[in-house]
This record gives structure tokens, sequence and C-alpha cells, in this order.
DNA sequence: CGACCTAACTTACGACTCGTAAGCGACCGT
DNA sequence: ACGGTCGCTTACGAGTCGTAAGTTAGGTCG
């Protein structure tokens, strides 16, 4: 019974692999800065411009933790001043798919009042 | 489906209904506690049996906060012992799309090795 | 030639959130 | 009466976040 080798798709379960996904994708403004970042090569500067809310400190650490689990790559251009360009790799674009079911679920959903008619 | 008005599909701008979405069903533990629900009615013992490391303190929060968005429903039977479930809601339930999106980023590009030999 | 500017961070610290453990209330079997 | 179950709630130290200030490396301005 624990010893499946097929496992099709278990819902139920609990998956370590999703969670980790989930526990990543989902920390504070990380979801804003992947979803920011779609569109194509940002620079620190524009996410915190594009981003109401998040600071400097935050996005410095939710980009470093991006890198690290090579969703998203750092290019330094020593110009004057330092120009510093983030791109999503190619792990990164893939998050594409979510983070569209994730908006299409909030404009489908969005709290206008109480929809809790329905029951 | 789509009010098409003006904006065809911006990515780049900040949207707020996706934060919000994404702020709320990315707090800690609160994917995997979605996702075990996806599969019906629920105890609230079967959730911290089913998700390791999750204490019935934050689950407690996690369910009242979902139960305030109109996502789970909790249905209390006054037996001996109290049973109580949770039930995804119909904007509950909406969420299998995101959920299996990130399910399956998450199998596509678990981290162990560069896909070269997949893709 | 030195005060000031910019971009991208880093440090400091109080406030908020989480993890761990313990307690509570209603009921039941022994 | 005593301990056991379920679903919470409270307490408190540890961890994370928000706000503001400082840093580095170079350039502009007076």
């Amino acid at each position: 019974m624990a010893t499946v080798t097929t496992m099709d798709h278990e819902e139920s379960v609990f998956c370590p692999l999703f969670h980790h996904a989930v526990e990543l994708i989902g920390r504070r403004w990380t979801g804003a800065i992947l979803k920011a970042m779609l569109s194509g090569k940002v620079r620190f500067s524009d996410l915190v411009a594009a981003i109401p809310g998040l600071s400097d400190r935050l996005l410095s650490e939710r980009l470093k933790e991006l890198e690290a689990e090579g969703i998203v790559v750092r290019h330094v251009y020593p110009e004057t001043p330092v120009r510093i360009e983030y791109v999503l790799t190619e792990k990164g674009l893939a998050l594409e798919a979510a983070i569209h079911a994730v908006t299409a679920w909030a404009e489908a959903w969005a709290t206008p009042a109480q929809p809790s008619l329905s029951r």
C-alpha cells in the first residue's frame, strides 16, 4: 500500500514537490515579482516601482531566493551607474501557466461583496 | 467570456486581484491545505495527519481565513466527539486548475538535476 | 576638489507571524 | 471519578517582515 510505484495523479496525499513549490512562490511578494518578470527583463528599480508596497530589502531577499532556485538570472552591466537586469530562466518562464491560472481565478472570483449566497 | 474592452492581456502591470489571491493562497501551509481539500470533505484531524509539519494552531488560523474568503465551509455535526467537516465551496473548487498548474510545474522542474534529458 | 547624485544593495531594529507546547470544554468508556 | 478524543485557544520564544538609514562605486555640479 505504501510501496506504490505507479502513482497516477493522487490529489489527496501530501506532495513534497508541490509543497516546496507553493511555499517558494507563495512567499510574500514573490508572486507579484514573478508576474512582473513575465514581460521580460527588468531592473531592480523597475520592480520596486511596479509593485506598490514592496521594499528594496525584501526584493533583494526574494531575488536571491529565486536565483538560488534557478528561476531568475542576474546580469550585471558595469556601466555608470551599475545596471543590473533580472530575467526569468526557462524554469521561471514555465511558471507562466501557474501564474495565469491564479490570475484567472482571481479575476473570476474577485470578492465584490459576499457572493456566498449560493451555498 | 472575456469582457474585451481595451486591455488584451497586460501581464507586466501590477494586478491587485492577482496579488490578493497569491498572498492568500500562498500563506504558509495554505497551499497544502487546499490541495488536500480537493479530494472532498475533510476533518480537522485529517488535515493535521495528512500534512506533515502543520500544527493545529496554524491549521485553525488558515481555515478561518479561508472560510472568511468564502473558499471553504465549515459543517458542525454535534455528535460525540464533535465532528467538524470542511468542504471547498465552488470558489474553492475553482482553485483546482491553479493548484494543478503549480503541481505540474513542480513535477516538471523538480530541483535535483537540469532536465537536459527530458526535453 | 569636494559636496551631492544614482543604482543596487546591506544593516539595524521594532512589529508582526510562526512553531511548539500546554490547556480547555463537552462528552464517553471504564 | 479518571483518563481519552476532537477541535480549538492561549502563551511565549523564534523566525520573518516593514521602515528607515547606511554603503559602494562611480559620475555630475559648483
